[in-house]
DNA sequence: CCCTCCCGGTTTGTCAGTCAATCTTCCGAT
DNA sequence: ATCGGAAGATTGACTGACAAACCGGGAGGG
């Protein structure tokens, strides 16, 4: 009866796989905006049926991954600068709820170890880091952020809608020189939520959004404008 | 070419279809919370295959309407106060966020439309009002705030998630002596619209909100105590 | 030469049937 | 009364099939 409560193998369905197959495929760019994903290319792709890969692009449908066009099928979803504004917008106030919610809610425990990586951010050199660690301190940073909010339903909806921007948040951050705004914006967060300041943590984080939207809406916008310019590649 | 551009009979796919009603047989109570869906089930009630009716599950578990237990299938979400709260916590922002880009952005003609659902909503008698026609009205008057706030994705969100506590949201406005309150608080709204004022507009939705959520929260923890206190039915 | 219409291949949307794995239930043995 | 197991039901997944809708290209007309 106990005898492999542990190392239970809960085989994750296909679907999940394909799921998030699908997810990562398209986050980083391994299939561009605007693309056609036609089920049999799925299904091939990731070795399954298509009653799977159907649900699959379902789900991320539901999370704007994906967008579907009657009798056409299953599109990657072209995020407009007007779009992604309304990204940042929603994702400024979500950011600023979980900031709130964890300078009243969060523990010892967990404001220590959002220093700590505030820390680490702070450590980096401020030209030419490296990416992939700015990337994932910036995501660790996040994950207790809303660990200590003590709202999972925040965390749901901020990881749906953050992915929706992923292509643009490289871009926000690749920006030369932003590297030491990012961090004196993300010390007034970690600072006000150590003073146990809800108010001062709420501002701050919609701040920070705010700054990071300015940055990325400006690189999208001059794109756009290249783009209009030389038109390669019509959309859908 | 021109022949019937505006009658032309989009028959919806089955799939919207099944969605669309087993979305409704939710929200309504058709379909208790913490409720078996076996996708035989639904096959029959909707006459369709089962692929359509695990898409269609797939799309509202996204929505978080269903939660599915592997092995064991769909289940209707079950809300407990504590998740109330969170959608609670969500909406308010949302909300405020409309509220504030309503004030910055809407047209002179959509105040003017708010106006009048207010003016509707304040004739009500202050008690024994119409259930139907009260729920119609606050539809009316968060449809015309999420135009007019210019920002779909907000109105996308706000929607799921007023999804997830419609069942409440009887209970909130049902509370004898509440409308006149509601009204009120409405009224605040739709002055610091009108008087263009973005952060009284967003304080006063957000206000709104946070009210009607102690009512609701109320209500549902005195619940929560009787059914501890005589269990009739388990959750799953 | 350009525009229009039609035609065939392709893709979607949907259905029905199959099959292994797993869960629930209930029955019988200890 | 408890434990164990068999029977039935349900899920998860795959396959084959087929009508309807869409796309591209070529035939035909202006």
């Amino acid at each position: 009866m106990t005898e492999d409560m542990a190392l239970r193998v809960v085989p994750r369905p296909m679907r999940k796989q394909v799921e998030e197959g699908l997810r990562n495929a398209i986050m980083n760019g391994r299939f561009a905006p605007g693309q056609h994903l036609p089920d049999r290319m799925l299904c091939e792709l990731f070795g399954a049926s298509r009653s799977v890969v159907r649900e699959a692009v379902r789900l991320l449908e539901a999370e704007g991954l994906v967008t579907t066009i009657p009798n056409r099928g299953p599109f990657v979803s072209f995020l407009s600068p007007a779009e992604a504004e309304q990204v940042y917008e929603v994702r400024g106030v979500l950011e600023a709820l979980a900031g709130e919610g964890f300078a009243l809610r969060a523990s010892a425990a967990e404001r220590a170890e959002l220093r700590r990586i505030y820390e680490a951010l702070a450590a980096l050199p401020p030209r030419g880091a490296d990416q992939a660690v700015l990337l994932g301190l910036k995501r660790d940073f996040y994950e207790v952020l809303m660990r200590g909010s003590r709202n999972p339903l925040v965390g749901r909806m901020f990881e749906t809608i953050i992915n929706r921007n992923t292509q643009l948040r490289a871009t926000s951050l690749s920006d030369p020189g932003r590297l030491p705004d990012t961090v004196a914006e993300i010390r007034r967060v970690v600072e006000a939520i150590e003073a146990r300041d809800a108010a001062g943590a709420w501002e701050a984080c919609r701040a920070h959004v705010r700054s990071a939207a300015a940055v990325a809406l400006r690189i999208l916008r001059e794109r756009e404008q290249e783009a209009r310019a030389a038109p390669s590649a019509a959309r859908p």
